[in-house]
DNA sequence: GGCGTTGTTGTGCAAGTGTATAAATAGCCC
DNA sequence: GGGCTATTTATACACTTGCACAACAACGCC
């Protein structure tokens, strides 16, 4: 075990594999937001973002125009994720506006929205916000389309308990649920397992209910 | 206007003052701060933190061992600035417990707790809590102090109400109003400009009063 | 006033940064 | 199989980063 005969010259180049460019880009948006979640902007250079997506530095240029720009094509398909996971739970068929409601919350309250990965993602790119008009606007868009979701689930929930909010009141409705999903998901993405499990939506099922003025029915009083 | 009496050569050193640790020390967290807030951490850099405290980028070493410890102390000051300024509004004396709870959800729902940098700092920070047991840990015991102000008051107020929680049922209670408060803190950091003013607080109080079960009073309903 | 202490500056350095660019090779078409 | 082309690698470069260290000067003390 020694010299013999190594067939690899010593400066031999990498081998490698063309992919396709859907392909590439997905794995490099991938490795950003793994790059970010575990080391945060500042640790989600170009080369560990490329060592993570098996490639080498230089191709990110091939691919993108510069670092930013992967960057916010990145929190993108981030906001996009956790928005389409969101309102997939409001789209049962045959189920009560009511039920339609539980389930959302409750959706949005276990995993795999309620998750600690997907939040250091969420607050490293938000507290950009401020300064960086793209990620602000990227965010409002999100927020907005989100919100209007729960005022037209809470609308739907209301007209079938027979009354006639106004548009401020739903407004502010949803202003309240909206803080209610948001609050209990940053608590149960930092302190997960400081609560039971189902136990955030619960709580959230029971506030927002509250908030309605809903009386409490026997289906969803389990125990 | 050509030669004439330069009295300062020209490679004369920097003028400098001596000031006292603790302003030092302060100064340096404050621009610390700053800096995070404006540029994030990667634009932190200790030549950034340096030009704005007014001092070269060597003095840091002179007062942090590395700048690890600079941005945890600047971490934990933000920290201690929130909680004292949330809980100051708990103080209130000869005033009943409902009335306490809604000066303290109102604090918090407006300036100075309600801004923008504040929140750039928190999300930041908060983003690195997931792979910095520092962090968490200072987060944790925030928290979980806030929570337990808002528990205490709870208590009051359900008390003063002649009725009889049991632990869960206050915890419960102290988790969704957290979240509330959380939420709709968050909710008009990112987009204070689209609620006017004090409506946030409004919707904090009513979403509380509910969670609660409060019959609402006229002395809480103005117009 | 002179002197010593030490807070403060300035410079240097090795490692790491994003980007530019040339060289190589994988895979397709004929 | 032999080219062609575009994907991919590798190297280079100018610049920034955190940190070490020596020189300096502000301020208290005598």
């Amino acid at each position: 075990m020694s010299d013999a005969a190594d067939p690899a010259p010593m400066n031999a180049r990498r081998k490698f594999r063309r992919e396709g460019e859907e392909r590439r880009r997905q794995d490099l948006i991938d490795a950003t937001l793994d790059s970010v979640a575990e080391h945060g902007l500042q640790g989600a250079t170009v080369r560990t973002i490329a060592l993570r997506a098996g490639v080498t530095a230089g191709l990110i240029r091939h691919y993108f125009p510069g670092k930013e720009d992967l960057l916010h094509e990145a929190y993108a398909a981030l906001m996009g994720r956790m928005t389409e996971q969101a309102k997939a739970a409001l789209l049962m068929e045959d189920a009560s506006p009511r039920q339609r409601l539980a389930a959302f919350v409750t959706a949005n309250l276990n995993a795999p929205i309620i998750d600690q990965r997907v939040f250091s993602l969420w607050a490293t790119f938000i507290g950009r916000a401020g300064a960086d008009p793209t990620l602000a606007r990227a965010h409002r868009e999100g927020y907005l389309g989100f919100r209007n979701e729960v005022e037209a689930v809470v609308a739907e929930v209301l007209t079938a308990e027979r009354r006639k909010p106004d548009a401020a009141e739903l407004r502010r409705h949803a202003i309240a649920i909206n803080a209610i999903i948001d609050g209990l998901w940053i608590e149960g993405c930092l302190a997960g397992e400081m609560f039971s499990p189902g136990e955030l939506a619960t709580i959230g099922i029971k506030a927002i209910e509250a908030e309605l003025g809903l009386a409490p029915e026997k289906q969803f009083q389990e125990k």
